[in-house]
Parts: structure tokens; sequence; C-alpha cells
DNA sequence: TTATCGTATGAATAAATGTTCATGTGTTAA
DNA sequence: TTAACACATGAACATTTATTCATACGATAA
């Protein structure tokens, strides 16, 4: 195997800061911006709340009064979490007579929501 | 189609609290507790610093010390971090020498990151 | 118009969280 | 033993954030 390549072993043995992994990772990092909004992503999805109203709407499109039934919580502690999920782009909304109906926006948010559970099911 | 199971049309037009779908959608709603422990995994990922530890462990099984010079931050915020992410199972460590070596603990993360790049790529 | 219903939103409060500073622990080398 | 290095951690501070309260907006019905 290439010594210079190799990453496993000699690993900071002597000299912990090893420039030949840490610049080839520091070269394959992605860009700061896109880790930023994934990482924004993420920080949206990582609340009880809203991750209750995502499995809702994982099961049916719901208006804002049924997902406040079902959570059993405030209106407008609903309405102001559909709102940090709206602006993320995770859900979408369209109004029918006096309600607004929300959906989840797409497909990547049901995977991430069925891969997640996988993980946590496992622990 | 059933008119009791349907759940797209005629929602919420006069009665707004909908008792067919929500009585579902609750029955189908997963554990209160596995709700918790995917929000809390979020929360982690939800996070800059993480998130970059994160695909700098994708690359490569890294030490505490090489980490600090990619992210070019603080060690104790670095070790830090990585704690959460201990915690939370999301990396595992080992010790080699005066060095600890930080990977990614399951394939489950590093798919979770995967389609979360997809879908900040696609906004 | 007026009243009511469904929803949105600003302000305030309390709780959670990331970073820095200082220090402690454990391992290696002298 | 002593010194140096890699890493961990508690405390403190500043910032973010979730919920509640009150109120405003928009649509429908009377």
């Amino acid at each position: 195997m290439a010594p210079m390549t190799e990453k496993d072993d000699g690993l900071c043995q002597q000299t912990c800061d090893h420039p030949d992994v840490v610049a080839s990772v520091r070269q394959a990092m992605p860009d700061e911006n896109q880790q930023q909004e994934l990482a924004q992503l993420f920080k949206v999805l990582g609340d009880h709340t809203r991750v209750r109203i995502l499995n809702a709407l994982y099961r049916s499109e719901l208006c804002v009064c049924d997902l406040t039934s079902i959570l059993g919580m405030n209106q407008s502690a609903v309405s102001h979490q559909l709102r940090v999920l709206r602006d993320a782009k995770i859900v979408r909304s369209r109004k029918q007579g006096k309600n607004v109906l929300y959906a989840l926006d797409d497909s990547h948010i049901a995977e991430l929501i069925r891969i997640g559970f996988e993980h946590v099911q496992e622990q």
C-alpha cells in the first residue's frame, strides 16, 4: 500500500498533526455554505414538536387545528413551528377556505425520518 | 373510494377538527419516546461544527488535534463537541498511545449526511 | 357591516446550547 | 521524578430558541 495516502496506521504516533491526512481531508471537505445549510436542515428537524408534526404529515395532509388536536398543544406553538418548517422548505402549505393545509414538501424529508428511525431503533 | 378513510378532500370544510383523519393519524403516530430520540439525533446533527467534524471523519479516522487543525478552532471546543457526538453514539473513539482516534460509529449517519446534502443541493 | 372561525405573529420569558478560559487527567519521553 | 503532550471537563458567558400570551389578519356566515 502506498505510504503517503495511507491513513489508518501510523497516524499521530510522533507528530500528532499528521500533514498528509490533514491536507487530504481538508481538501475533500465540502463547501462551508453547504455544510452550514446541512446543519440548519438538521437543526430544524431536531425538535420534538417538529418531529411530531412531520410524523403526522407523513400520514396525511392536515390543517393547523387538526395538528393542534393531534399534538395536544397550543395552536400558537404549532403555528410557530410550522413557520420554521415552512421557512426551511420542509413542509408546504396551501389555503382551502378558512383553513391552511400542510404537507411534507420533499421526499428527502420522509427518507431522513425513515433512516433516522432505523438508527434509533437499533440502539 | 371509501368516504370515511379518504383524507385529501373535504378536510376541515365545515368542522375543522375532522375526527376521522385526526383519529387515524393519531393512531398511526410512532411512540413518543422514539420520536424524542429521533429529535435528539437530529439535534446533535444540527450544528455547524459537528457537521464539519462528521464530514472530516467521513473521509478518515482522525485524532483530536488533526480535527482541531482541520476545523481551525479551539481544541476545547472540538473535544466538547466530540463528547456530544460520542454520547449520541454517532462517533466512536479508541486510544492509540497519547492520541484518541475518532471515527463514524454507524453507517446510518453517513446515509443521513448524504441524503441531507442531496436535499440542500436541490434548493 | 358585524361576528366568528382558523391561522399568523410580535413580545416576553425561561430553558437550552456553543464557545472560551482555566484546569485536570493520563500517557510518553527524558 | 519531572516535563511535555494529547485530550477531557467544569464554570461562566453570550446567544439561540420553544412556548405562552395577547393580538392581528383574512375568510366565511349572518
